[in-house]
DNA sequence: CATATGATTAACCTTTTGGTTAAGTAAAGT
DNA sequence: ACTTTACTTAACCAAAAGGTTAATCATATG
């Protein structure tokens, strides 16, 4: 791998483990295995580089996101794959969801989401009226409940922790029968 | 109000918004109209101001959201109090949970909260299988969920505030629906 | 071969930041 | 009057951290 790479990669372990203000470009640059004025060479500044690793995860994290929620799927299997995809998928890197929220209040979401968030709540909202199935029910709320389900495990992961401890259960076990319930529990409040 | 208590205000007000390394203590000594020596004078070091601070918001976030939901109120309506007064209470301090949460994957929780969610989870589980109106569900799965949904929209702000704005909606008003279906979601989804 | 170009480094500089010190003030207690 | 308590001030210090510079290396190109 090319220098230019494994820092960008170097970097983003850093600020997703010490934040971005715990974070050192020294560090940054010893873990790429790279000369600290390399690192200024590629990327101006250190916020430079923090709005590249932010950029870049944002898309990672809300992208698939809205993708899979706006598809054409039918609802029912949407919300279980849905729980089932993105609950893998923030395992792969745990940091990664709670960087993000870390971050989110003091720096803004890439612009081009805010399109993509119209398509998903335009989708979305037909999908529900559609059926009638469905008690009437306000879309928004029902996907922040189902995001929030699926993320929050992750962000809050101490928390939760402690309760699957007095509980009896590993945090994995726990992830693992969340993916068989909460669609379940979403899908039994949602109909009529 | 002396010295010593517009500190650890001020102190709160700045780790609040700029999170543990970015907050500056000369900027708390200057919000709290002292001098930086006196800070020194009253906590130790930025860590022990720090601690003080996050142990104080610890609490506050946790124990009353365990205090409810191990009450010995009705199950629905516990849900509907909790709902409604939690998100109230995050309502009047909306940066408190952004923070908690930003800071919760560098730092432990005060262990005293661990006793109480023991109480928590055995008073809950006796709850949902005392009475048969409600469907074979794990505990700990519907108290993340309920808690998630609460906390979500505070901890991702932008993100909901654009799914809002796209709908039309401001983010209170998303709030107070919020209140009324969250309840409805979820006793709905957790019925025989 | 000479040289231009991009990649890389060691050494250095500057500013910021947390923290200290020592002297001093003003008011309350004895 | 003396002392203690609470607080102030300003100057200072050392370390950390971000960032720059000038020289060097590697390689491709004219």
């Amino acid at each position: 791998m090319e220098a230019k790479e494994k820092i960008i990669q170097s970097a983003r372990a850093v600020f997703q483990e010490k934040g971005k203000n715990g974070a050192r470009m020294q560090e940054i640059a010893d873990r790429a295995e790279v000369n600290k004025a390399l690192v200024h060479y590629y990327y101006k500044n250190k916020e430079t580089l923090f709005q590249e690793v932010f950029k870049q995860v944002s898309v990672e994290t809300i992208v698939p996101l809205i993708e899979i929620l706006s598809s054409e799927m039918e609802l029912e299997e949407k919300i279980q794959f849905f729980v089932n995809s993105y609950i893998d998928r923030l395992r792969q890197n745990p940091d990664m969801i709670a960087f993000m929220v870390g971050e989110l209040q003091r720096n803004n979401l890439p612009f081009f989401i805010e399109e993509r968030v119209k398509k998903l709540i335009d989708q979305f909202s037909k999908q529900l009226q559609s059926s009638d199935k469905y008690k009437v029910v306000d879309p928004v709320q029902v996907l922040t409940s189902v995001i929030a389900a699926c993320v929050f495990p992750f962000i809050a992961k101490p928390l939760v922790s402690s309760l699957t401890d007095v509980a009896g259960e590993s945090f994995d076990e726990y992830l693992e029968k969340r993916k068989l319930e909460l669609p379940k529990i979403i899908l039994d409040g949602i109909k009529k």
